[in-house]
DNA sequence: TGTACATCAGTGAACGCGCGTTCACTGATGTAC
DNA sequence: TGTACATCAGTGAACGCGCGTTCACTGATGTAC
């Protein structure tokens, strides 16, 4: 089929936004959520000035896009892992996955470390997601804390930090199941070290 | 003794100067590291904008002397825990220790929160610190990690997280001495339970 | 088939506000005589 | 004791650069005839 004007204006309209929003991706992993200017987002993407409020009414609008977009990738990420049936194993698996991604996506990574808590729908999601599973390793007696809060900062604030030390190069090769395995020690998972090291194959149920 | 000009001078300088820290700890707790302009500062500390420029050279400069505050008074409290011997009793008072204060005092709460990981002396101090204790656990035996950075992201992941709960309403009142009790059951430590909640006391060697 | 036209994403010069920075001035207070 | 002067922290108006925002224009490409 012969391409419309409508379309092929669409098509590239997509593509001028997608590289945009790949390049504000590495900008904010740079500079963090609150320095970067404009004129940042357009010369790393090497587009115009004028291009940017094509696409985008302010500066906030495209952080809101950058975080929906990484926030989409965490929680599609935390719904194949609840295909597991142990709840520690989906806490290690989660944790573990993460600061693996760090290492292998280091933009990604520093995304998530640098905007995490302070774009909300970001922060929510994972939120909501991480108590879904730390409320049934609670209710199954497969985990032990002190409160739920409390098992949230756990696993929140070590896998954040762990993804910020294999982001700067702090750490070792191990340190994605160093750092589960620690999250599941806290929570007095008995076998914490060999659900941490389990390999990682087929999701079985 | 009557007070030369020189003297007088020197003390209303140090006062201003006092009250523009005070002031942009303030601000820094409520906006963050980049955000804050002079006039923000200013206006906080009912000042004119030139008076600024009369103590600091740049915003920088300031942030850095707030840092620098916010620091010694966490390395003073560390030194004071240092004389305790147990190093679980250290990691674990610590913990509570900074959690508690968030409480306490939000501003201090919310500075180490936001600018902790970035102001690069603060997060460098926090990190000599804790890595004294961690390691002098390590060794003891009393402590059980797969490696020292997993156990330093362990207690400064959960110890930061842990405060921004309490600052955010999000916790019981009881929070700090979960935290502390999961920072030490993660070092599988046996008594976790019973040395989070130990009272604090004279300091005990 | 070829040519003039319509559409629209992208362009970048121009504008103007906000914020960092400067500096001549004010006023409080000690000092000189 | 009283008065003129010196010093210096603080003041705020003024300046100008940087950055957000606008908009007339360009050029690529499909459409009309």
């Amino acid at each position: 089929v012969p391409a419309t004007r409508a379309q092929i204006g669409q098509q590239k309209r997509e593509r001028t936004r997608a590289t945009l929003i790949a390049a504000a991706m590495r900008v904010f992993a740079r500079l963090g959520p609150d320095a970067p200017t404009i004129d940042h987002f357009v010369e790393e993407a090497g587009l115009a000035k004028g291009t940017f409020y094509n696409h985008f009414e302010t500066r906030d609008e495209l952080l809101i896009a950058v975080a929906s977009i990484v926030s989409d990738q965490l929680i599609s990420e935390m719904l194949r892992i609840r295909t597991l049936s142990d709840p520690a194993e989906r806490v290690g698996r989660a944790v573990r996955t993460f600061v693996r991604k760090a290492v292998s996506d280091p933009t990604w990574g520093w995304i998530i470390v640098r905007i995490a808590l302070i774009a909300a729908p970001l922060g929510e999601e994972m939120r909501e997601n991480l108590s879904i599973d730390i409320n049934d390793g609670l209710k199954q007696g497969r985990f032990q804390s002190p409160s739920l809060q409390a098992a949230y900062d756990l696993v929140l604030g070590l896998g954040l930090m762990g993804m910020r030390s294999v982001l700067r190069g702090d750490a070792g090769v191990d340190h994605a199941e160093h750092v589960a395995q620690l999250v599941l020690a806290a929570l007095a998972v008995p076998d914490a070290k060999e659900v941490a090291y389990r390999p990682i194959g087929p999701a079985a149920t």
